[in-house]
DNA sequence: AATACAATACTACACATGTAGTCCAAAGTT
DNA sequence: AACTTTGGACTACATGTGTAGTATTGTATT
């Protein structure tokens, strides 16, 4: 039997960490808080309650091979881009894509050029 | 003086709300719990629970004409849903546009007749 | 070995959110 | 006029979130 996995709720702070893991893993708790503090300004403290609520959500695991524990990404960052953003377009533009854009196109005022790149990113042309 | 109108965060189950009162207001509690019952299944408790919180965060505005109270929104869906999308873009996609739709073009597998339509769309041709 | 430091575990606490319930007063119903 | 219903104010309560602090314990240092 497999168990389905559920993709849990990420807080936005809790985004944080799982960038840097998704960046780079396993890493320590010591090298989690290393790499946000280029970030954020948070105290460590706080930095391993998120990991701890990470853990328990099972967004990420932990291992324990030296003494210090590493953790990991257990979900991936696309399950998790698409879950959100899933989330978003139905809260805010009732599950539609193209009104998204449609929006964002009349609000944002998007340039000339930010409309080409976009059509070639759509077209799969997706360097620039 | 001005003074700067601050978007309030608007909650998931508030956003139901204020889309009902942008689609037309101002109405009274009754009216929008009617609404609300093709779309949720929350006892009027919940509604009214919902509705004083908006008024409370200055989202929606009330009025007492008759013996009724009525709402309106003081704030724009369209301030609304650009709040919303940056800060989304910002959590998920490092506040860019492209990334979010190069992610959602690859993963989301969109259909050559739906990037036909983001296109035109882009184009500003949004009619389909 | 004793001490200091740091990693992990456990606790704290206010505010937000989902989801209502209670109480009172005004309005409509019999 | 008494009774019922309902809007509105206030209260409730568990869970999530941001933001840490304390306690414990094993490791590093002198």
């Amino acid at each position: 039997m497999f168990t389905i996995k559920e993709i849990p709720k990420i807080s936005e702070a809790e985004w944080s960490i799982m960038k840097v893991l998704w960046e780079k893993s396993p890493l320590t708790s010591t090298e989690i808080i290393q790499a946000l503090k280029e970030v954020t300004s948070w105290s460590p403290k706080t930095i391993h309650t998120l990991i701890s609520r990470l853990v328990k959500k099972e967004a990420i695991g932990e291992k324990k091979e030296s003494r210090l524990k590493s953790f990991f990404p257990l979900v991936t960052e696309e399950e998790c881009k698409s879950t959100e953003t899933k989330s978003f377009l139905k809260k805010v533009y009732s599950g539609s894509l193209q009104m998204f854009i449609a929006n964002f196109v009349k609000d944002e005022k998007l340039s000339q050029n930010e409309i080409e790149e976009l059509k070639d990113i759509l077209d799969g042309k997706k360097d620039s």
